[in-house]
DNA sequence: TTTATATATGCATATATGCTCATGCAAGAA
DNA sequence: TTCTTGCATGAGCATATATGCATATATAAA
C-alpha cells in the first residue's frame, strides 16, 4: 500500500508552474463581484424553460398564459421562472386587468442570446 | 371556504390569450435539440469557478494547478470542472509530461464569453 | 355580493450540482 | 525497482434548483 499522507496538496506548496502566466492573468483578473454577476447572468439563461421563455419574448409581448400555453409548461412552472427573470432584471411586467404581459427588460440579453445561438448552430 | 376543485388548468383549455402571438412564435421557435444546446452553454458558463477559468484561458496558456493556484481553489474541484468544460469541447488539453496545459477550444466562447461581461459592466 | 379567472407564491420534494476526500494512474526522479 | 509528482476520478455530502401542489391575491364578471 502506497502511504498518500506525505503529500496532500503540495501543488499548494510549489503553488504553480507557470508564476509568471499566473501572474498575468491575476493581473487582469476581474474582481469577484464582476466574475460572480457574469456567472449569474449565464446561469440564468442556462435552464431550458427560461432559455425557451427569454426566446419567445424576444419575438412577442406575451402573458404569463401564453407562455405556459407556447411551452407547454404548468402556469405555476413559467410564473416560478418569470419571477426569477424578474428579479435579475432580465423581464419586466405591464399588467392589463387580470392579465400580466411580459417584455424583455435588457438589450443586452438580445445580442448575448444571439450569440449563444450562433455558437450552437455554428458548423 | 372558496372550492378551487372546478377551476385546476383551465387556462389550458383556454390554452392562451393571444393565439396569434402564440402562433407567431410556435413558427419562430427553434428545435429542442438546439434550445437545449443553447440552455447547456450558458449553463457551464453559468458557475463562478468555471468562469473564472474561462476567462484565465482567455488570457493564457495554463496547467492544471496554474489554475488552482490562481484561483485558490483544490486541484480536485478544477479538475473537475475542466472535465465539465473538456465534455462541453471549450477546453482542449495538451500533455507535457505529467504536465496538462488546457486552452479553449472554442473561438465563439470569446465574443459570448466578451458579450457577458460587457452585459455586466454596462451602466 | 358571490363566483370565476389570471397570476403569484410558500412549501415540499426530487433531482442536479459543486466540493472534499481518498485514491488511481501515468510520467519522471532517485 | 520504488518514490514522488501532476492530474483524473468515483463516492459521499451539503447545498441549490426546478417543479408540482395548494392556496393567496387581485381583478372582473354575474
Amino acid at each position: 500500500m502506497i502511504k498518500r499522507s506525505k503529500r496532500k496538496n503540495i501543488s499548494f506548496g510549489v503553488l504553480c508552474i507557470n508564476k509568471g502566466r499566473v501572474a498575468a492573468v491575476k493581473k487582469q483578473m476581474k474582481t469577484d463581484v464582476v466574475m460572480t454577476k457574469v456567472a449569474q447572468t449565464f446561469k440564468v439563461l442556462g435552464d431550458l424553460t427560461r432559455t425557451k421563455i427569454i426566446f419567445a419574448l424576444l419575438e412577442e409581448e406575451l402573458c404569463v398564459c401564453d407562455i405556459a400555453s407556447l411551452l407547454g409548461i404548468s402556469q405555476s412552472a413559467i410564473s416560478h421562472q418569470l419571477r426569477v427573470l424578474r428579479n435579475m432584471s432580465l423581464v419586466k411586467c405591464r399588467k392589463d386587468g387580470k392579465v400580466a404581459y411580459y417584455t424583455l427588460d435588457d438589450g443586452h440579453i438580445n445580442s448575448l442570446f444571439e450569440e449563444g445561438l450562433r455558437h450552437v448552430t455554428q458548423a
